[in-house]
DNA sequence: TTGTAAGCGTTATCAC
DNA sequence: GTGATAACGCTTACAA
């Protein structure tokens, strides 16, 4: 087979060659125009089968205005205190990697330390993705304000707020927020604890929502404890050094199920059991949630959604148009604690 | 600014002409070539910076060999039965992620459902992955034979046997099976229980390990209980169903602490508690093993050095060479089952 | 319905 | 040290 000095493989005009045809019309057949002859595709077709050829996306990148390629970004860091705690972030990861698969998407899983909003600005200029999926918002909001002010198409799996200048999708925080609140309220629980990182916008949103409840009841006082990260020790130690200082609450309501089977813990070591001594509620649902001992009461989000609606919005952007934040449902789900 | 029809945005021509020096003099400066005068250099870098220039990773794979990619592939559909079962795939992802950036390699996360040789064949050919990173083998035994002799660069994650004809990197499974094993032939058990689906060859592997000691006591008799999915739910349901037809065994051993949790789960309904009833031993060593109650005793495997390790065999071999597979440590964690 | 020609933005070669 | 030129493999006018 004559293939050009420097080619690695057969290409288009060897699969044309071969098949008595022009490259463009080689072409047309791969990108199923209906202009050629049924014939002459099938030829096309034969040939290509034959020869084990592949376009070049390369090429075909460099010639197309689109790349087909979104960027994914997600935060190996925050999750990965040594050990990666929570699994819930994967399941949205896997979400949007079928979602992209079905609209023929590559996925370009951002490096980790891709920090300022220059080098997102980069990988769309360098023609690397067409836009990015955002797992997370974690602190980085002047980022991603940032990034809506240069036009970079992308969105937010995260808190929602209509205020910010770019399109989120995520559950409705505020009212996990509440559900927990409204809980802890029926129990006739006094001293709340809330426990998570406010700094990330999601977190707030629940404690904001846990507050609103909590002011209807002038009786309930909330305190919070901030943890850094968002593993599993972390909250453990903090729980064990709150304990010290602080009077024990009767409800606690901790940022994810890890981090409350942390809770579990530090305050079993205290003598206090759920839900003999406090109320309990946890966050995101995650498998062994619910066969804990005791049985973690947790909020459920509807991720099932997620990918193919941050898929759907974030292409929506791309062709040119704009898309409105979404939020998505969120329920209790009642179990022991 | 001048710029061509089609153009998107500035190139190495416009940079080119304002910096008043020729595109491969551009090209030399962005690629750190030392033939050019450091002022040139300078005179360079300056205008690309002002003008916000990002080279066009397209245009430049096209002329390259290397396309920087790598391909990873990860198995969503088994360890996502509605719910992901285990986070221990993923901090090994984090691992690669880690391992690419820091090699300036793109990380191009594969589609679901890739599942032939072809695809993997074609994604090489089309020039849009340099090799790739199978992370567990799952049952794709055949899939990984097809595509070394099809000579794809690729290293697996997984069960590391010498007789297959590629590279894998993997903890040593032989010996995580014995030594649970030799716990629960200091326990003094008999009726060993192993829980997991031996097409997975890791979890072969880890079963030959607990046979191997099984065979030196002649009191001893391993069954198997096989579950097709990776997920919680799968484990319980088979557990439960196992007892019912079974006289209850004094030792388990699962494939994770994930379904060691629901061994604990379904046993407890039968009236089963370890360790008073039956000792048992999970995989991986997850976050939440040792805090569960009663705590699981665990195999842990060596997975910080994993992505490095996976990642520099996939280069040897990109880069033509030959790369020998690797087995990790591993070790037993003993806690209270 | 198909073919010709041009160009996408790089980098390698070779000449100066 | 630097520049002109020619690929890399594809798609989009436009012509036939």
């Amino acid at each position: 087979m004559a293939r050009s000095p420097r080619s690695m493989g057969v290409n288009m005009g060897d699969i044309a060659r071969l098949a008595n045809v022009s490259k463009p019309t080689v072409s047309r057949v791969l990108n199923g125009s209906p202009l050629v002859t049924a014939e002459t595709r099938d030829r096309v077709l034969e040939v290509a089968r034959e020869h084990g050829y592949a376009v070049n996306r390369n090429a075909q990148r460099l010639r197309n205005i689109r790349t087909d390629t979104i960027g994914v970004v997600l935060d190996f860091g925050s999750h990965r205190q040594g050990r990666i705690a929570d699994p819930f972030i994967f399941e949205l990861l896997a979400g949007v990697s079928e979602a992209l698969s079905v609209r023929n998407q590559d996925l370009l899983l951002s490096p980790p330390g891709l920090s300022n909003g220059k080098s997102y600005v980069d990988l769309i200029r360098s023609r690397a993705s067409d836009g990015f999926i955002f797992l997370g918002q974690g602190d980085r909001e002047p980022l991603l304000r940032e990034l809506a002010r240069a036009q970079v198409p992308f969105v937010v799996w995260g808190a929602v707020n209509p205020a910010e200048p770019y399109c989120a999708v995520g559950s409705d925080n505020l009212l996990g927020g509440r559900l927990a609140g409204e809980l802890f309220r029926k129990r006739g629980a006094r001293r709340w604890l809330f426990i998570g990182n406010t700094d990330h916008a999601e977190i707030r949103m629940r404690h904001d929502g846990l507050c609103a409840i909590a002011r209807q009841e002038p009786a309930v006082h909330v305190e919070r404890l901030q943890v850094e990260h968002m593993a599993y020790a972390s909250t453990y130690a903090g729980c064990v050094a709150w304990l010290r200082d602080h009077p024990a609450p009767d409800a606690v309501f901790a940022f994810s199920d890890t981090a409350a089977m942390a809770v579990i813990a530090a305050f079993r070591e205290a003598g206090l059991h759920a839900p003999r001594d406090y109320a309990l509620v946890g966050y995101n649902n995650i498998p062994p949630a619910g066969d804990f001992t005791p049985a973690i009461t947790t909020i459920e989000q509807e991720t099932h959604l997620a990918g193919a609606i941050l898929v759907e919005k974030l292409m929506q952007q791309i062709e040119g148009g704009r898309a409105k934040s979404t939020l998505l449902p969120t329920r209790l789900i009642l179990r022991e604690t």
